[in-house]
DNA sequence: TTCTTTGTTCCGGA
DNA sequence: GTCCGGAACAAAGA
């Protein structure tokens, strides 16, 4: 599931491949993925070149020379596949070769020059695609909500200390809400907790100087070392069979449901609960 | 047929 | 009016 590192090597990769390249033709082969897809906008990338690929939160911007930019939402399986015409086996560690089971889930393909094409892949259809002009990109219902991005020096203790005054929120809910810090999805909350050894069911305005100080700490290293290892829960973008990556294997509590806790000498179990409707993993010993 | 997954939005209660 | 948690929603696969 894409959360803030896997947008963020996806914009890498997106940013190597195509930037400099122009959008021959674009062909629509499913006009509803989240929203509906209104294909004269599309038109508008038409003879256009991409200039650059940006990451705001989990979204991505690719910005054309005639002031319009692609904005991209994965949401849960939204895939973007670059294959060069003509030469299917050709792979880089970006260059996908695709199955044909795969292809039915194919959306959208943009028709670059250089013989390449990029396509928008996605199985569940809980992504979007939308052409915009980017001077409307400020007034954008999806972007204009959203808080600090969690790797910039906005998000430090001050502004942590400060937003959970009176905060009655549970700290998993609030670490998922994209208006207080941008970028963090059900995965990673749950790893930060346990490394930070929080409750997630603890009220925000509770919890300990020293506890946000851990919680703020947790939240940057664990997207670091993502990034820097290509995302963590796409591993298979690299890979040429297209199957699931051995992501799991990384995490200490996500999906490890009534096993033991990781952490020396804690004897602890993994505890699935759920808050808000959401899959939260948690030590019962470690986590009080 | 039912359950699961996610981010977002909506709704009712406090 | 504001805040919060829970439910609903989208689609598809197991």
């Amino acid at each position: 599931m894409p959360e803030l590192p896997e947008v963020e090597v996806v914009k890498r990769s997106l940013k190597n491949n195509i930037v400099n390249l122009t959008i021959k033709k674009v062909s629509i082969l499913t006009n509803k993925l989240r929203y509906t897809i209104d294909e004269k906008k599309f038109n508008k990338t038409i003879n256009k070149k991409i200039i650059s690929v940006k990451r705001r939160s989990k979204y991505l911007l690719i910005f054309l020379n005639n002031g319009f930019v692609i904005l991209i939402h994965l949401g849960m399986t939204g895939k973007f596949f670059i294959v060069k015409k003509n030469k299917p086996k050709q792979k880089t560690s970006f260059y996908y070769e695709i199955k044909a089971n795969d292809v039915k889930h194919n959306h959208i393909i943009f028709t670059l020059n250089k013989n390449l094409k990029l396509i928008y892949n996605d199985v569940r259809k809980f992504g979007f695609l939308k052409v915009m002009h980017k001077d409307d990109l400020s007034k954008n219902a999806h972007l204009s909500k959203l808080g600090p991005e969690p790797l910039s020096k906005k998000f430090n203790f001050t502004y942590f200390k400060k937003y959970i005054f009176n905060k009655k929120k549970n700290i998993k809910n609030l670490l998922m809400d994209q208006s207080f810090v941008s970028g963090l999805g059900n995965i990673y909350v749950n790893e930060v907790l346990f490394l930070s050894k929080t409750n997630p069911k603890i009220i925000s305005y509770n919890i300990s100087t020293i506890e946000i100080k851990k919680i703020i700490r947790y939240i940057k290293e664990v997207l670091v070392k993502s990034i820097d290892k290509g995302g963590s829960s796409i591993k298979n973008f690299n890979n040429s069979d297209g199957r699931e990556g051995e992501f799991q294997q990384e995490f200490n509590v996500y999906a490890r449901e009534g096993q033991k806790c990781l952490k020396l000498d804690c004897r602890g179990t993994i505890k699935k609960i759920f808050t808000s409707n959401r899959s939260t993993f948690y030590c019962n010993r470690c986590q009080k």
